[in-house]
DNA sequence: ATCATATGTTTTATATGTCAAACACAAGGA
DNA sequence: TCCTTGTGTTTGACATATAAAACATATGAT
């Protein structure tokens, strides 16, 4: 009952996490301190959008300035980097060399999703790819055996997924 | 480059989705028709905020009402939420059957995700069930002795994946 | 030292999505 | 008929996230 509203209910909003990817990637240059514009500059925004947002991201404790207005994050915040960046490695792996989906379209999704996984779901995803890619040599061999996997849909209740309604169909239409 | 605004640039909203989706929920038992207290009972928010938000679906052309002000999907409106719910059903198997991540996550994380991924990973994803699902007895074992599969992090630079950094490891700490 | 440019903040505005409260109208019950 | 209740809408408020423009303060070139 209200599983929707986890939606919102998320403590890292996607805006933020970019402000802090950006803040870690301006920043390696500069011994992790980054300035504001150069921070609109890595997301394309204005400099005044990024300096509202920084005040939440300070309260949150994920960044700090220093007397100069310059930008730093937290132990907290380098953190949520790095588990952001670990997600998105995990999913866009997945999604390319395992689904076969296009890098670029791969990429989209990845982002729009790497902040709303949960680290349990991410982790498995990692073992996974970890057991597909592991010594067995039959495992090594089955994601490329997927990838010329091409079965129409028997939509004949066949299909254990499926059953009955063809759910790879159903992907294709809308909006 | 500006990847990461196609978040905001998605035309289906989250809660865009779930109001679509309660309609279509609320209005089985009914024809298709559905009341807005109905709807704002079923996603446990005001009457109010129904009421608002059912006139940019309206504009979107994805429902219609009647003179009695009754709530209805058009045809787009239906299309849009058998995809959801396709993606969804989608996701939850995999996240469940193939990773082993439990249910009620299962639910949390496909929820937020599943108005989220693109048609073409969705499909390649139903695809993907289906080849683990399908004849080949090799395949039906391989999702189950996954999750039997727990090797630790070598962390040595063998993981294909990690390739030095641990991304398991990665993936449990943060906020 | 001065002046132009760059930088960071603030203000005003917009868009979405929510609530609470007020309002209007309808349907029934007494 | 009157009155209560239910229903749908509107209004005012708030939170987030953005832009644009005005503003104050640096920074740097000459």
């Amino acid at each position: 009952m209200d599983t929707w509203k986890e939606f919102e209910a998320n403590e890292l909003t996607h805006s933020a996490a970019h402000h802090l990817l950006a803040i870690h990637d301006v920043g390696l240059e500069y011994g992790g301190w980054a300035r504001v514009s150069d921070i609109a500059r890595a997301l394309n925004i204005t400099r005044g959008s990024v300096s509202i947002n920084l005040r939440a991201l300070k309260k949150r404790g994920w960044v700090e300035t220093d007397a100069h207005r310059l930008v730093k994050l937290t132990a907290s915040g380098l953190q949520i980097v790095r588990t952001v960046m670990a997600k998105r490695v995990v999913l866009e792996t997945f999604f390319t060399d395992v689904l076969g989906v296009p890098r670029s379209q791969a990429a989209i999704d990845s982002c729009k999703i790497e902040h709303l996984i949960s680290h349990s779901t991410g982790e498995r995803l990692a073992l996974f790819l970890r057991f597909l890619a592991s010594g067995d040599a039959a495992n090594a061999a089955r994601a490329s055996r997927f990838r010329r996997f091409h079965a129409k849909c028997p939509k004949s209740g066949t299909c254990e997924v499926c059953k009955g309604q063809c759910l790879v169909d159903e992907m294709k239409r809308a909006i």
